[in-house]
DNA sequence: AAAGGGGTCAACCGCTCACTA
DNA sequence: CTAGTGAGCGGTTGACCCCTT
């Protein structure tokens, strides 16, 4: 590939090649992190200390993900600019393995223009969501559609886990989910969307929840570990109200055990919140 | 098959902030 | 307090890809 140049200092400019990436990596795996500028000095790197960082946390960084966001992943990217505008590098904090740079791209080529999702992403979405009702249908018991054949709106109770809140703010763990490997979106239609009340078991809300309402939240999205077939690990994150800037992860195996983190934020993880799932009988 | 145009994404630029001497 | 330096962030650019005509 034809290199664009040179800057004034004398740095390399434009895209890297193979041996570039592999200098760096190898340098970052033996030196960690961090002062970029020696890392241009001292790697053989004739890049500049900016280029470098961005290199390696753009691309080179392990755990980062590949391949296009996912309806989840687009949802939380959604609600989050809504709560904080621009902040690219705080919404990527809570969409692991995504860059800022990455959410930055993806809002200015899906969102800017019209301010809401492009006609052939929300083709696309439809699509699939319409797929995951048709398999839904197919004997899965994931609780009650949100219209019935009438397509009269009615109250939906999920026959999952009643959430109970054990103490307030005690921390007791934080659980990455990125540590769950493979995950990959399921139940979009079902959980996708819409605003839950966890006071009383998960309960969905048709219409906006009660300003009463205390532990309502939105649910922004759910994944599972694919590799789990009858143990299923759901992972549930959504933004709690009313203080719009905390959110939790659920994690459930076998819609039995379920614990819970909430990371306050900006940026996670901070404090975590410890909730006992029970159940439902 | 070729040209044009729009979309995507890696990379750069300029600014701000935090830290240190 | 101030100046220098490094790191990080958001905005922008430009090359490449793909679809349409």
């Amino acid at each position: 590939m034809a290199r664009l140049g040179f800057s004034e200092q004398g740095w390399i400019k434009g895209p890297w090649t193979p041996e570039e990436d592999k200098l760096l990596s190898r340098y970052v795996s033996q030196y960690g992190e961090g002062r970029w500028s020696s890392v241009a000095r001292s790697s053989g790197l004739n890049r500049s200390g900016k280029s470098c960082r961005l290199r390696w946390v753009n691309y080179l960084r392990p755990g980062l993900k590949r391949g296009h966001i996912t309806p989840q992943e687009e949802g939380i990217i959604i609600e989050l600019h809504a709560l904080w505008g621009n902040k690219w590098s705080t919404i990527a904090r809570y969409l692991p393995g995504r860059t800022d740079n990455e959410i930055k791209n993806y809002w200015r080529t899906h969102f800017k223009k019209t301010g809401k999702p492009c006609e052939k992403q929300e083709k696309k979405k439809n699509q699939m969501q319409k797929q995951h009702m048709e398999e839904g249908q197919n004997g899965g018991n994931k609780g009650d559609s949100m219209n019935d054949p009438q397509g009269n709106k009615q109250e939906t109770v999920i026959t999952y886990p009643t959430v109970v809140v054990d103490n307030q703010f005690l921390p007791t763990m934080y659980q990455d989910i990125t540590s769950c490997s493979d995950i990959i979106a399921i139940d979009d239609y079902l959980w996708g969307g819409g605003f839950w009340n966890l006071d009383n078991g998960l309960k969905r809300f048709n219409s906006k929840p009660t300003q009463s309402a205390t532990s309502r939240a939105r649910f922004l999205s759910v994944a599972r570990d694919s590799s789990l077939s009858q143990s299923r690990t759901i992972f549930l994150s959504y933004t709690l109200f009313p203080e719009p800037q905390s959110r939790v992860i659920l994690s459930a195996t076998s819609h039995v055990q379920f614990s819970a983190t909430v990371t306050a934020s900006p940026p996670p993880p901070v404090a975590v919140v410890s909730h006992r799932l029970q159940q439902q009988q």
